[in-house]
DNA sequence: CATATATTTCGAGTATTCTAGTAATATGGA
DNA sequence: TCCATATTACTAGAATACTCGAAATATATG
């Protein structure tokens, strides 16, 4: 999932998708969004899907592509047990920190 | 960050570090460990320390690499804004839930 | 069935990444 | 200074990834 998302255009594609939640956006819209052409489109489309980043719908001639929830959750997880809770290399409250402030109150 | 990560040889070398948080490894017991050939952990461990994801300090003639944690927890925190504050797509306490069950009590 | 639209698949060219051997550099000690 | 050890820099080949035009496929509609 990391590789999947390592790459600058699908980082954007999964952002919108994340932003368009829980409605998810056809690929033609993504398209329109993002300026890429179909066929590099599809590529990474169906690079995020086989990593289990997004899962597509077919809506007649549209396909939907929405963020694959349990999947990020699935990564988030991961990430949190590996950094957080199993080294302590960072602190847990770290993502619900909005403002760090000095003397932290 | 998560290019860096997302190889799977890089991937083994960051969780080792995260499991030798704080005192992190000198480049000589990370091979020794993961068995890597020197030139290719050192393009690797370079590639970690450019995306911020390492730090590396002289201990005389080893050179030791640790976590760099502000840089992962500003991924933790990035992914959490995209996934959780920001869409909602994934619920905030997914990563303090260790078992799922069902009908969730 | 013919047509139009949405999207993918194919194919090819270019670029980047991965791997690892060898040479070079940095450090410490005799 | 000379040597040993640790590590990186250089180099090159192989593999993979990225991009995108053109052709193919899927679906809906008249």
């Amino acid at each position: 999932m990391m590789s999947a998302m390592g790459n600058e255009q699908r980082l954007r594609i999964v952002r919108l998708l994340l932003f368009a939640h829980p409605a998810g956006m056809v690929a033609g819209d993504i398209q329109g969004e993002l300026g890429i052409p179909g066929s590099t489109l599809s590529h990474h489309l169906e690079k995020l899907k086989n990593a289990g980043v997004v899962t597509v719908k077919r809506e007649g001639t549209y396909l939907r592509y929405m963020v694959n929830c349990p999947g990020m959750e699935g990564l988030l997880r991961f990430l949190f047990a590996e950094c957080c809770t199993g080294s302590g290399a960072v602190d847990p409250s770290c993502c619900f920190v909005t403002v760090k402030r000095k003397g932290g109150r």
